[in-house]
DNA sequence: TTTATAATAATAGTATTACTATCATAAATA
DNA sequence: TATTTATGATAGTAATACTATTATTATAAA
Protein backbone atom coordinates (compact mmCIF):
# COMPACT_ATOMS: atom_id res chain seq x y z
CA UNK A 1 0.00 0.00 0.00
CA UNK A 2 1.92 2.88 -1.22
CA UNK A 3 1.09 6.65 -0.35
CA UNK A 4 -0.81 8.32 -2.81
CA UNK A 5 1.23 11.43 -4.20
CA UNK A 6 -1.86 14.21 -4.22
CA UNK A 7 -1.07 16.88 -5.77
CA UNK A 8 -3.52 19.52 -4.55
CA UNK A 9 -5.32 21.49 -7.37
CA UNK A 10 -6.70 25.02 -7.98
CA UNK A 11 -10.87 24.61 -7.45
CA UNK A 12 -11.32 27.00 -9.77
CA UNK A 13 -9.76 25.20 -12.63
CA UNK A 14 -12.94 22.41 -12.43
CA UNK A 15 -16.50 22.34 -12.09
CA UNK A 16 -16.43 19.00 -9.80
CA UNK A 17 -13.18 17.83 -8.31
CA UNK A 18 -12.04 14.69 -11.15
CA UNK A 19 -9.86 13.17 -8.48
CA UNK A 20 -13.40 12.62 -6.79
CA UNK A 21 -14.79 9.94 -8.73
CA UNK A 22 -13.72 7.04 -10.94
CA UNK A 23 -15.16 8.68 -13.86
CA UNK A 24 -13.25 12.09 -13.07
CA UNK A 25 -9.81 9.96 -12.95
CA UNK A 26 -11.02 8.15 -16.19
CA UNK A 27 -11.53 11.75 -17.94
CA UNK A 28 -8.10 12.75 -16.28
CA UNK A 29 -6.25 9.48 -17.49
CA UNK A 30 -7.66 9.29 -21.18
CA UNK A 31 -7.08 12.87 -21.59
CA UNK A 32 -3.58 12.80 -20.89
CA UNK A 33 -3.52 9.34 -23.53
CA UNK A 34 -5.02 11.28 -26.06
CA UNK A 35 -3.87 14.18 -25.94
CA UNK A 36 -0.29 12.47 -26.12
CA UNK A 37 -1.25 10.34 -29.17
CA UNK A 38 -3.45 13.31 -31.28
CA UNK A 39 -2.36 16.49 -30.29
CA UNK A 40 -4.77 19.14 -27.98
CA UNK A 41 -5.99 20.86 -31.01
CA UNK A 42 -7.09 17.24 -32.85
CA UNK A 43 -8.46 16.63 -28.86
CA UNK A 44 -12.00 17.03 -28.54
CA UNK A 45 -14.49 16.35 -25.19
CA UNK A 46 -16.86 14.26 -28.15
CA UNK A 47 -14.10 12.12 -28.89
CA UNK A 48 -12.85 11.48 -25.37
CA UNK A 49 -16.95 10.32 -24.59
CA UNK A 50 -16.83 8.08 -26.71
CA UNK A 51 -13.16 6.37 -25.88
CA UNK A 52 -14.35 6.44 -22.04
CA UNK A 53 -17.98 5.57 -23.04
CA UNK A 54 -19.60 7.98 -21.33
CA UNK A 55 -21.27 11.20 -22.96
CA UNK A 56 -20.27 14.58 -23.69
CA UNK A 57 -22.63 16.08 -21.24
CA UNK A 58 -21.09 14.27 -18.42
CA UNK A 59 -17.49 15.39 -18.84
CA UNK A 60 -18.46 18.85 -19.02
CA UNK A 61 -19.58 18.51 -15.41
CA UNK A 62 -16.29 18.09 -14.63
CA UNK A 63 -14.62 20.31 -17.06
CA UNK A 64 -15.70 23.94 -18.17
CA UNK A 65 -13.86 23.48 -21.56
CA UNK A 66 -11.07 21.46 -23.48
CA UNK A 67 -8.70 24.92 -22.19
CA UNK A 68 -9.38 24.44 -18.43
CA UNK A 69 -8.51 21.21 -19.04
CA UNK A 70 -5.38 21.65 -20.34
CA UNK A 71 -4.43 24.13 -17.82
CA UNK A 72 -5.51 21.45 -15.22
CA UNK A 73 -2.93 18.91 -16.89
CA UNK A 74 -0.20 21.41 -16.81
CA UNK A 75 -0.79 22.73 -13.41
CA UNK A 76 -0.59 19.25 -12.17
CA UNK A 77 2.50 18.34 -14.11
CA UNK A 78 4.50 21.62 -11.93
CA UNK A 79 2.83 20.49 -9.09
CA UNK A 80 3.83 17.24 -9.43
CA UNK A 81 7.73 18.05 -10.97
CA UNK A 82 8.26 20.37 -7.47
CA UNK A 83 7.42 17.65 -5.45
CA UNK A 84 9.84 15.18 -7.65
CA UNK A 85 12.44 18.22 -7.07
CA UNK A 86 11.89 18.29 -2.89
CA UNK A 87 12.00 15.24 -3.19
CA UNK A 88 15.00 14.52 -5.01
CA UNK A 89 17.17 17.45 -3.89
CA UNK A 90 15.75 16.58 -0.15
CA UNK A 91 19.28 16.13 1.48
CA UNK A 92 21.57 17.48 -1.16
CA UNK A 93 23.69 20.65 0.67
CA UNK A 94 25.94 22.14 -1.98
CA UNK A 95 23.38 24.36 -4.35
CA UNK A 96 25.53 23.85 -7.24
CA UNK A 97 24.58 19.93 -6.59
CA UNK A 98 21.30 20.91 -6.46
CA UNK A 99 20.86 23.09 -9.76
CA UNK A 100 22.58 20.28 -11.95
CA UNK A 101 19.79 17.77 -10.09
CA UNK A 102 17.13 19.87 -11.46
CA UNK A 103 18.46 20.34 -14.68
CA UNK A 104 18.67 16.37 -14.89
CA UNK A 105 14.70 16.20 -13.25
CA UNK A 106 13.35 18.40 -15.84
CA UNK A 107 15.11 17.11 -18.69
CA UNK A 108 14.91 13.73 -18.15
CA UNK A 109 11.86 11.99 -19.72
CA UNK A 110 9.69 10.44 -16.65
CA UNK A 111 10.22 7.03 -16.17
CA UNK A 112 6.66 5.79 -15.22
CA UNK A 113 7.72 3.32 -13.03
CA UNK A 114 4.95 3.68 -10.36
CA UNK A 115 1.52 2.87 -11.35
CA UNK A 116 0.48 4.78 -8.67
CA UNK A 117 -1.75 6.74 -9.88
CA UNK A 118 -4.23 6.93 -12.89
CA UNK A 119 -1.50 9.76 -14.37
CA UNK A 120 1.06 8.56 -17.35
CA UNK A 121 4.08 11.15 -16.70
CA UNK A 122 5.47 10.50 -19.47
CA UNK A 123 2.92 11.18 -21.61
CA UNK A 124 1.90 14.10 -19.60
CA UNK A 125 5.53 15.05 -19.29
CA UNK A 126 5.57 14.81 -23.55
CA UNK A 127 2.35 17.02 -23.50
CA UNK A 128 3.86 19.78 -21.56
CA UNK A 129 6.86 19.90 -24.43
CA UNK A 130 4.11 20.23 -26.77
CA UNK A 131 1.24 21.81 -25.73
CA UNK A 132 2.12 23.30 -22.15
CA UNK A 133 2.81 26.76 -23.26
CA UNK A 134 -0.38 27.10 -25.06
CA UNK A 135 -1.97 27.22 -21.46
CA UNK A 136 -0.79 30.98 -21.05
CA UNK A 137 0.43 31.64 -24.68
CA UNK A 138 -3.54 32.86 -24.40
CA UNK A 139 -5.08 36.38 -24.63
CA UNK A 140 -7.21 34.70 -21.02
CA UNK A 141 -3.54 34.91 -19.31
CA UNK A 142 -4.26 38.15 -17.61
CA UNK A 143 -7.47 36.74 -16.13
CA UNK A 144 -5.72 33.04 -16.11
CA UNK A 145 -3.17 34.32 -13.73
CA UNK A 146 -5.29 36.46 -11.38
CA UNK A 147 -7.16 32.95 -10.88
CA UNK A 148 -3.99 31.64 -9.87
CA UNK A 149 -3.78 28.98 -12.52
CA UNK A 150 -0.28 29.37 -13.58
CA UNK A 151 0.57 29.09 -9.41
CA UNK A 152 2.39 25.61 -9.54
CA UNK A 153 4.64 27.00 -12.73
CA UNK A 154 5.68 30.03 -11.09
CA UNK A 155 6.68 28.13 -7.38
CA UNK A 156 8.27 25.67 -9.71
CA UNK A 157 10.39 28.66 -11.15
CA UNK A 158 10.49 30.47 -8.13
CA UNK A 159 11.98 27.12 -6.42
CA UNK A 160 14.61 27.26 -9.00
CA UNK A 161 15.03 30.97 -9.09
CA UNK A 162 16.29 30.34 -4.63
CA UNK A 163 18.62 27.34 -5.89
CA UNK A 164 20.02 29.93 -8.35
CA UNK A 165 20.78 32.78 -5.87
CA UNK A 166 22.09 29.97 -3.69
CA UNK A 167 24.85 29.23 -5.80
CA UNK A 168 25.87 33.10 -6.17
CA UNK A 169 24.00 35.64 -4.67
CA UNK A 170 25.06 38.28 -6.61
CA UNK A 171 23.91 36.87 -9.71
CA UNK A 172 20.83 39.37 -11.35
CA UNK A 173 18.69 37.42 -13.13
CA UNK A 174 18.10 34.37 -11.11
CA UNK A 175 14.02 34.53 -12.13
CA UNK A 176 15.03 35.17 -16.11
CA UNK A 177 17.63 32.04 -16.01
CA UNK A 178 14.66 29.74 -13.92
CA UNK A 179 12.20 30.06 -16.42
CA UNK A 180 14.84 30.07 -19.44
CA UNK A 181 15.78 26.68 -17.77
CA UNK A 182 12.39 25.58 -17.51
CA UNK A 183 11.46 26.65 -21.23
CA UNK A 184 14.71 25.29 -22.62
CA UNK A 185 14.54 21.84 -21.22
CA UNK A 186 11.50 21.61 -23.27
CA UNK A 187 12.18 23.33 -26.09
CA UNK A 188 15.13 21.79 -27.04
CA UNK A 189 13.76 18.55 -26.83
CA UNK A 190 11.15 19.42 -28.85
CA UNK A 191 13.56 20.97 -31.64
CA UNK A 192 15.75 18.00 -31.37
CA UNK A 193 13.19 15.69 -32.43
CA UNK A 194 11.25 17.94 -34.80
CA UNK A 195 13.30 20.26 -36.41
CA UNK A 196 16.44 18.78 -35.45
CA UNK A 197 19.09 21.78 -37.36
CA UNK A 198 17.81 23.91 -34.70
CA UNK A 199 19.82 22.16 -32.18
CA UNK A 200 23.00 20.72 -31.47
CA UNK A 201 21.88 17.39 -30.60
CA UNK A 202 20.10 16.14 -34.11
CA UNK A 203 22.49 13.36 -34.78
CA UNK A 204 22.43 11.34 -31.21
CA UNK A 205 19.01 12.64 -30.08
CA UNK A 206 20.65 12.22 -26.49
CA UNK A 207 18.56 13.87 -23.75
CA UNK A 208 21.71 13.94 -21.81
CA UNK A 209 23.54 16.69 -24.18
CA UNK A 210 20.22 19.07 -23.51
CA UNK A 211 21.39 18.56 -19.79
CA UNK A 212 25.42 19.15 -20.94
CA UNK A 213 24.42 21.99 -22.66
CA UNK A 214 22.02 23.78 -20.23
CA UNK A 215 24.11 23.15 -17.50
CA UNK A 216 26.76 24.74 -18.92
CA UNK A 217 24.53 27.77 -20.25
CA UNK A 218 23.66 27.62 -16.70
CA UNK A 219 26.27 27.96 -14.25
CA UNK A 220 29.28 30.08 -17.36
CA UNK A 221 26.56 32.78 -16.59
CA UNK A 222 25.93 32.27 -12.57
CA UNK A 223 29.47 31.72 -11.50
CA UNK A 224 30.88 34.35 -13.51
CA UNK A 225 32.17 36.88 -11.13
CA UNK B 1 9.72 56.60 -54.47
CA UNK B 2 11.24 53.82 -51.89
CA UNK B 3 12.80 50.49 -53.11
CA UNK B 4 10.10 48.07 -51.93
CA UNK B 5 11.19 45.37 -49.78
CA UNK B 6 9.93 41.87 -50.96
CA UNK B 7 10.29 38.94 -48.92
CA UNK B 8 10.10 35.38 -50.77
CA UNK B 9 7.73 33.45 -49.92
CA UNK B 10 7.13 29.45 -49.78
CA UNK B 11 4.35 29.21 -52.40
CA UNK B 12 2.91 25.86 -50.87
CA UNK B 13 2.33 28.65 -47.98
CA UNK B 14 -0.33 29.42 -50.27
CA UNK B 15 -3.27 29.20 -52.95
CA UNK B 16 -3.43 31.93 -54.34
CA UNK B 17 -0.21 34.56 -53.76
CA UNK B 18 -1.70 37.28 -51.61
CA UNK B 19 0.86 39.80 -52.68
CA UNK B 20 -0.26 39.49 -55.82
CA UNK B 21 -3.89 41.31 -55.63
CA UNK B 22 -5.25 44.24 -53.76
CA UNK B 23 -7.80 41.61 -51.78
CA UNK B 24 -4.44 39.53 -51.00
CA UNK B 25 -2.69 42.06 -49.18
CA UNK B 26 -5.57 43.43 -47.82
CA UNK B 27 -6.24 39.85 -45.97
CA UNK B 28 -2.40 40.19 -44.85
CA UNK B 29 -3.11 43.50 -43.55
CA UNK B 30 -6.33 42.92 -41.83
CA UNK B 31 -4.76 39.03 -40.67
CA UNK B 32 -2.17 41.17 -39.01
CA UNK B 33 -4.28 43.34 -36.93
CA UNK B 34 -6.89 41.03 -36.07
CA UNK B 35 -4.46 38.64 -34.59
CA UNK B 36 -3.05 40.86 -32.93
CA UNK B 37 -5.85 42.35 -31.66
CA UNK B 38 -8.12 38.84 -30.66
CA UNK B 39 -5.19 36.15 -30.84
CA UNK B 40 -5.45 33.72 -33.01
CA UNK B 41 -7.81 31.28 -31.13
CA UNK B 42 -10.90 34.13 -31.35
CA UNK B 43 -9.38 35.12 -35.10
CA UNK B 44 -11.48 33.65 -37.87
CA UNK B 45 -11.98 33.63 -41.65
CA UNK B 46 -15.34 34.67 -41.61
CA UNK B 47 -14.79 37.79 -39.10
CA UNK B 48 -11.91 38.78 -41.55
CA UNK B 49 -14.38 38.65 -44.38
CA UNK B 50 -16.53 40.63 -42.55
CA UNK B 51 -13.91 43.35 -41.84
CA UNK B 52 -12.81 43.46 -45.02
CA UNK B 53 -16.02 43.70 -46.95
CA UNK B 54 -15.47 40.46 -48.48
CA UNK B 55 -16.80 36.35 -48.57
CA UNK B 56 -15.01 33.72 -46.40
CA UNK B 57 -14.89 31.65 -49.81
CA UNK B 58 -12.29 34.82 -50.96
CA UNK B 59 -10.29 34.10 -48.57
CA UNK B 60 -10.31 30.39 -48.82
CA UNK B 61 -8.87 31.05 -52.23
CA UNK B 62 -6.04 32.52 -50.61
CA UNK B 63 -5.18 30.65 -47.83
CA UNK B 64 -6.18 27.05 -46.93
CA UNK B 65 -6.48 27.34 -43.56
CA UNK B 66 -6.12 29.60 -40.45
CA UNK B 67 -3.00 27.88 -39.53
CA UNK B 68 -1.44 28.40 -42.99
CA UNK B 69 -1.55 32.18 -42.44
CA UNK B 70 -0.26 32.14 -39.32
CA UNK B 71 2.88 29.66 -40.49
CA UNK B 72 2.81 32.37 -43.58
CA UNK B 73 2.98 35.34 -40.92
CA UNK B 74 5.86 34.30 -39.08
CA UNK B 75 7.81 32.96 -42.22
CA UNK B 76 7.26 36.33 -43.91
CA UNK B 77 8.76 37.81 -40.43
CA UNK B 78 11.55 35.40 -40.03
CA UNK B 79 12.37 36.55 -43.30
CA UNK B 80 11.91 40.51 -42.86
CA UNK B 81 14.50 40.19 -39.37
CA UNK B 82 16.89 38.05 -41.49
CA UNK B 83 17.05 40.92 -43.65
CA UNK B 84 17.26 43.67 -40.86
CA UNK B 85 20.31 41.84 -39.09
CA UNK B 86 21.96 41.13 -42.53
CA UNK B 87 21.41 45.26 -43.02
CA UNK B 88 22.51 46.52 -39.62
CA UNK B 89 25.32 44.38 -39.17
CA UNK B 90 26.35 44.74 -42.49
CA UNK B 91 29.69 46.45 -42.22
CA UNK B 92 30.54 45.24 -38.23
CA UNK B 93 33.71 43.10 -38.29
CA UNK B 94 34.05 42.41 -34.95
CA UNK B 95 31.65 39.59 -34.11
CA UNK B 96 31.25 40.12 -29.97
CA UNK B 97 29.75 43.49 -31.82
CA UNK B 98 27.22 41.87 -34.05
CA UNK B 99 25.63 39.62 -32.08
CA UNK B 100 25.24 42.25 -29.34
CA UNK B 101 23.05 43.91 -32.26
CA UNK B 102 21.28 40.73 -33.11
CA UNK B 103 20.28 40.36 -29.77
CA UNK B 104 19.02 44.01 -29.36
CA UNK B 105 17.04 44.13 -33.13
CA UNK B 106 15.49 40.44 -31.79
CA UNK B 107 14.22 41.63 -28.70
CA UNK B 108 13.45 45.31 -29.47
CA UNK B 109 9.89 46.41 -30.38
CA UNK B 110 9.70 46.74 -34.10
CA UNK B 111 9.38 50.76 -34.71
CA UNK B 112 6.84 50.54 -37.82
CA UNK B 113 8.48 53.62 -39.33
CA UNK B 114 8.39 53.23 -42.94
CA UNK B 115 4.57 52.77 -44.15
CA UNK B 116 6.46 51.13 -47.21
CA UNK B 117 3.99 47.91 -47.34
CA UNK B 118 1.06 47.10 -45.87
CA UNK B 119 2.25 44.67 -43.10
CA UNK B 120 2.20 46.59 -39.58
CA UNK B 121 6.03 45.00 -38.53
CA UNK B 122 4.98 45.94 -34.64
CA UNK B 123 1.93 44.04 -34.88
CA UNK B 124 3.47 41.41 -36.26
CA UNK B 125 6.35 41.61 -33.66
CA UNK B 126 3.58 41.16 -30.87
CA UNK B 127 2.14 38.37 -32.72
CA UNK B 128 5.49 36.37 -33.06
CA UNK B 129 6.16 36.75 -29.11
CA UNK B 130 2.31 35.50 -28.39
CA UNK B 131 1.45 33.16 -30.97
CA UNK B 132 4.72 32.50 -33.15
CA UNK B 133 5.39 28.83 -31.36
CA UNK B 134 1.86 27.53 -32.49
CA UNK B 135 3.07 27.68 -35.53
CA UNK B 136 5.51 24.76 -34.73
CA UNK B 137 4.04 23.31 -32.09
CA UNK B 138 1.55 21.03 -33.75
CA UNK B 139 1.27 17.17 -34.60
CA UNK B 140 1.92 18.21 -38.01
CA UNK B 141 5.07 19.81 -37.43
CA UNK B 142 7.15 16.53 -39.46
CA UNK B 143 4.92 17.19 -42.70
CA UNK B 144 5.31 20.96 -42.21
CA UNK B 145 9.02 20.74 -42.36
CA UNK B 146 9.21 18.51 -44.61
CA UNK B 147 7.87 21.24 -47.30
CA UNK B 148 10.44 23.96 -45.87
CA UNK B 149 7.77 26.08 -43.98
CA UNK B 150 10.28 26.69 -41.38
CA UNK B 151 13.20 27.52 -43.32
CA UNK B 152 13.00 30.89 -43.09
CA UNK B 153 13.32 30.79 -38.92
CA UNK B 154 15.95 28.11 -39.29
CA UNK B 155 17.82 29.89 -41.81
CA UNK B 156 17.65 32.63 -39.19
CA UNK B 157 19.38 30.83 -36.58
CA UNK B 158 21.76 29.56 -38.37
CA UNK B 159 22.95 32.83 -39.39
CA UNK B 160 22.77 34.01 -35.34
CA UNK B 161 24.41 30.59 -34.81
CA UNK B 162 27.50 31.31 -37.33
CA UNK B 163 27.92 34.56 -35.53
CA UNK B 164 28.37 32.70 -32.22
CA UNK B 165 31.17 30.54 -33.69
CA UNK B 166 32.83 33.08 -34.96
CA UNK B 167 33.11 34.63 -31.35
CA UNK B 168 34.46 31.23 -30.14
CA UNK B 169 34.86 28.59 -32.56
CA UNK B 170 35.39 26.51 -29.94
CA UNK B 171 31.93 26.60 -28.20
CA UNK B 172 29.58 23.75 -28.13
CA UNK B 173 26.48 24.55 -28.68
CA UNK B 174 26.26 27.37 -31.28
CA UNK B 175 22.55 25.95 -32.61
CA UNK B 176 21.12 25.34 -29.16
CA UNK B 177 22.36 28.60 -27.88
CA UNK B 178 20.70 30.77 -30.65
CA UNK B 179 17.19 29.15 -30.34
CA UNK B 180 17.50 30.05 -27.15
CA UNK B 181 17.91 33.87 -27.41
CA UNK B 182 15.83 34.09 -30.43
CA UNK B 183 13.03 31.96 -28.09
CA UNK B 184 13.99 33.71 -24.85
CA UNK B 185 14.10 37.29 -26.33
CA UNK B 186 9.87 36.61 -26.99
CA UNK B 187 9.22 34.60 -24.14
CA UNK B 188 10.81 37.34 -21.75
CA UNK B 189 8.68 39.90 -23.10
CA UNK B 190 5.43 37.61 -22.81
CA UNK B 191 6.55 37.06 -19.33
CA UNK B 192 7.14 40.46 -18.39
CA UNK B 193 4.41 41.66 -19.47
CA UNK B 194 2.04 39.07 -18.83
CA UNK B 195 3.37 36.49 -15.66
CA UNK B 196 5.76 39.26 -14.49
CA UNK B 197 7.20 37.29 -11.31
CA UNK B 198 8.40 35.20 -13.96
CA UNK B 199 11.34 37.35 -14.59
CA UNK B 200 13.20 39.98 -12.65
CA UNK B 201 11.91 42.83 -15.41
CA UNK B 202 8.85 42.92 -14.02
CA UNK B 203 8.81 46.16 -12.20
CA UNK B 204 9.99 48.53 -14.77
CA UNK B 205 9.41 46.45 -18.09
CA UNK B 206 11.69 47.63 -19.96
CA UNK B 207 13.05 45.53 -22.51
CA UNK B 208 16.34 47.22 -22.25
CA UNK B 209 16.90 44.65 -19.06
CA UNK B 210 16.06 41.68 -21.43
CA UNK B 211 18.74 42.72 -23.91
CA UNK B 212 21.36 43.15 -20.66
CA UNK B 213 19.74 39.99 -19.28
CA UNK B 214 20.61 38.23 -22.81
CA UNK B 215 24.03 39.72 -23.26
CA UNK B 216 24.90 38.44 -20.07
CA UNK B 217 23.79 35.22 -20.47
CA UNK B 218 25.20 34.55 -23.95
CA UNK B 219 28.50 36.24 -23.46
CA UNK B 220 29.46 34.37 -20.42
CA UNK B 221 28.55 31.02 -22.12
CA UNK B 222 30.57 31.76 -25.09
CA UNK B 223 33.57 33.73 -24.22
CA UNK B 224 34.09 31.01 -21.07
CA UNK B 225 37.47 29.52 -21.98
C1' DT C 1 -35.38 -0.15 4.76
C1' DT C 2 -37.05 3.68 2.96
C1' DT C 3 -36.16 8.04 1.28
C1' DA C 4 -33.73 11.69 -0.24
C1' DT C 5 -29.74 13.27 -2.73
C1' DA C 6 -26.39 13.30 -5.99
C1' DA C 7 -24.09 11.46 -10.18
C1' DT C 8 -24.49 9.72 -14.56
C1' DA C 9 -26.77 8.23 -18.99
C1' DA C 10 -29.59 9.17 -22.85
C1' DT C 11 -31.18 12.25 -25.88
C1' DA C 12 -31.90 16.54 -28.17
C1' DG C 13 -30.83 20.84 -29.65
C1' DT C 14 -28.19 25.46 -30.80
C1' DA C 15 -24.60 28.56 -32.43
C1' DT C 16 -20.30 28.79 -34.37
C1' DT C 17 -16.40 27.09 -36.98
C1' DA C 18 -14.25 25.41 -40.82
C1' DC C 19 -14.81 24.47 -44.65
C1' DT C 20 -16.77 23.19 -50.13
C1' DA C 21 -19.62 24.07 -54.16
C1' DT C 22 -22.09 26.69 -57.62
C1' DC C 23 -23.16 30.33 -60.40
C1' DA C 24 -23.24 35.16 -61.68
C1' DT C 25 -20.71 39.26 -62.61
C1' DA C 26 -16.96 42.45 -63.05
C1' DA C 27 -12.33 43.38 -64.37
C1' DA C 28 -8.24 42.57 -66.75
C1' DT C 29 -5.89 40.70 -70.87
C1' DA C 30 -5.19 38.79 -75.33
C1' DT D 1 -14.36 41.82 -78.83
C1' DA D 2 -13.71 37.55 -76.90
C1' DT D 3 -12.00 35.19 -73.17
C1' DT D 4 -9.79 34.22 -69.23
C1' DT D 5 -9.48 35.25 -64.35
C1' DA D 6 -10.82 37.21 -59.92
C1' DT D 7 -14.30 38.24 -56.96
C1' DG D 8 -19.11 38.36 -55.07
C1' DA D 9 -23.32 36.26 -53.66
C1' DT D 10 -25.41 32.54 -51.91
C1' DA D 11 -26.02 27.94 -50.15
C1' DG D 12 -24.89 24.06 -47.87
C1' DT D 13 -22.32 20.40 -44.87
C1' DA D 14 -19.81 18.25 -41.13
C1' DA D 15 -17.69 18.98 -36.97
C1' DT D 16 -17.01 21.60 -32.73
C1' DA D 17 -18.30 23.50 -28.54
C1' DC D 18 -21.35 23.82 -25.96
C1' DT D 19 -26.53 23.87 -23.01
C1' DA D 20 -30.82 21.78 -21.53
C1' DT D 21 -34.04 18.13 -20.13
C1' DT D 22 -35.44 13.98 -18.36
C1' DA D 23 -34.74 9.32 -16.88
C1' DT D 24 -31.91 6.07 -14.18
C1' DT D 25 -28.78 4.54 -10.98
C1' DA D 26 -25.85 4.57 -7.07
C1' DT D 27 -24.86 6.41 -2.56
C1' DA D 28 -25.83 8.08 1.89
C1' DA D 29 -28.88 9.84 5.53
C1' DA D 30 -33.02 9.05 8.27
Amino acid sequence: MKPQLQIRMNEALYLRNPESSALGKSIIKHSVEMIYAQGIEAFTFKKLAAEIGTTEASIYRYFENKHKLLVYLTAWYWGWLEFQISFHTNNIKEPAVKLKRVIKLLTSTVIDDKQTHHINESFLHQIIIAEGSKAYLTKQVGEDNKQQFFKPYKDLCAVIGHIISEVNPKYKYPKSLATTIVEMAHFQNFFMNNLPSLTDFGKTKEESEIITFLNDLVFSSVKKK
